[in-house]
DNA sequence: ACCTGAACACCGTTCAAGT
DNA sequence: ACCTGAACACCGTTCAAGT
């Protein structure tokens, strides 16, 4: 219904065939550095001020150039996140399957830690992406089989841990506003620094822990404050209901 | 650094001072009504579709007449977010802690599902809103406090909480590519019925259960197909784990 | 096949002007 | 205080043209 809908027979589709790095001119540009220059240029100057046009600048070429290779924007940033995440799958099934998600859940974290300008991207563009790597699928379920899950109750474990890695990660390392910086943090701070311990007793007996610590009442995104002992409690939390839930077929 | 550093004194700090129903003219246009109006547009036509100007020629005024209320694009979305999530403070804390929790996560879910244009919105603009419900967070933390939690665990237990409801309820609602939507929902389905069984038996043996279900496995998103018992098992998985950690203690 | 080049319809934001 | 109105610098995408 939108105006990408009608779309028709566009060149985009096939394009790395053949690579010819054989003679004369040797292209410069493709697919995959494209995606890895937009990645680049969105660690250097955030999503909200990454164009195709900047983009296309920074490679060198006229803004029309790109997308010959990429459908549009939307798609674009698909292929950097699903990039940003092309690492994600632990090497074997060595240990435990619960150190095998512990393992997972750690890489997770660390590679959008090295892109953190990329984690508002995560959730949304993880829904269903047509090349999704099915061998990272595969491992998962395997992990969860190894727990003693199947059926409806092995879908909803899958799940789960895909809820859990999203959830932690992208809130940890979402973007910070950038309007008056330093105005709202102060602001923060002194409200939670004046906070009534009559109307709110917790807050005001865990102030100090919380400032800077707790998801909404930070100043700073996981970038510059990592969360590292709330990630650490968080995988426990997840993996001992996920032996409960295992345990309980 | 960026464009948006350099705005000074703008007269759009503090504006609902009164509000003067009384005579003639009855101000038509404030900030909650713009806020209404954006959410209600984002509902329509989604958040990629979503403008400024559109918003002004729906509410009857010039684009820039939104901006003497709104200080810019940003801050009305996370406007919008949070009046999304105005209501998923449970009313009182009658039952168990492990009650409160789950009647949190499911406002949580059923606010979202109720705008789900807005899910992408979520988990970026939680971060740190300077208008916090301290509320919010103090019934939160009371309830863990109520599980024996305190100190740095209460506070990890917190952001676990709030990571869960994120994860799982931004994910099952992310927009689909509006795209050559019926193209790729008929290759992911495809492409899993014709799954390798030797390469990929975890796969091929739950393909009916995945299908549609299962994240990064399915075609449409919460809205058309909602994951009603997989979330069901991520509370109750989630809770468990609590148990076990405020157990520990 | 791959890229240039111009053009289109739109965008958020600024700044001056009205009342 | 509140809104109009014009203008600015930018954006993604389309379409024709080159080689």
């Amino acid at each position: 219904m939108s105006k990408a809908a009608k779309r028709k027979r566009s060149p985009t589709s096939r394009a790395s065939a053949k690579r010819e790095t054989s003679g004369k001119g040797a292209r410069t540009l493709n697919r995959d550095t494209i995606i890895a220059a937009a990645l680049a240029e969105i660690d250097l100057v955030g999503l909200d001020n990454f164009s195709l046009r900047n983009l296309a600048k920074a490679l060198g070429v006229f803004p029309t150039a790109v997308s010959w290779y990429v459908a549009g924007r939307s798609q674009l940033l698909a292929e950097v996140a699903h990039k940003v995440l092309e690492d994600i799958i632990p090497p074997g099934f060595h240990d435990s399957w619960q150190g095998y998600l512990r393992e997972f859940l750690q890489r997770f974290r660390q590679a959008i830690r090295a892109h953190p300008n990329v984690a508002p991207l995560i959730g949304t563009q993880l829904v269903a992406n047509p090349a999704v790597d099915l061998d990272f699928v595969e491992r998962l379920l395997a992990a969860l089989a190894h727990a003693g899950l199947s059926g409806v109750n092995l879908v909803s474990a899958y799940n789960a841990v895909i809820a859990a890695a999203v959830g932690f990660t992208t809130q940890e390392f979402a973007p910070v506003p950038a309007e008056g910086t330093s105005a709202w943090q102060a602001e923060i701070r002194t409200r939670l620094q004046n906070v009534s311990s009559t109307r709110y007793p917790q807050l005001a007996k865990n102030m100090k822990l919380l400032g800077n610590k707790a998801f909404t009442l930070r100043w700073q995104n996981g970038t510059d404050a990592p969360l590292d002992s709330s990630f650490t409690s968080f995988v426990d939390i997840f993996i001992s209901g996920l032996e409960q839930f295992a345990g309980r077929e």
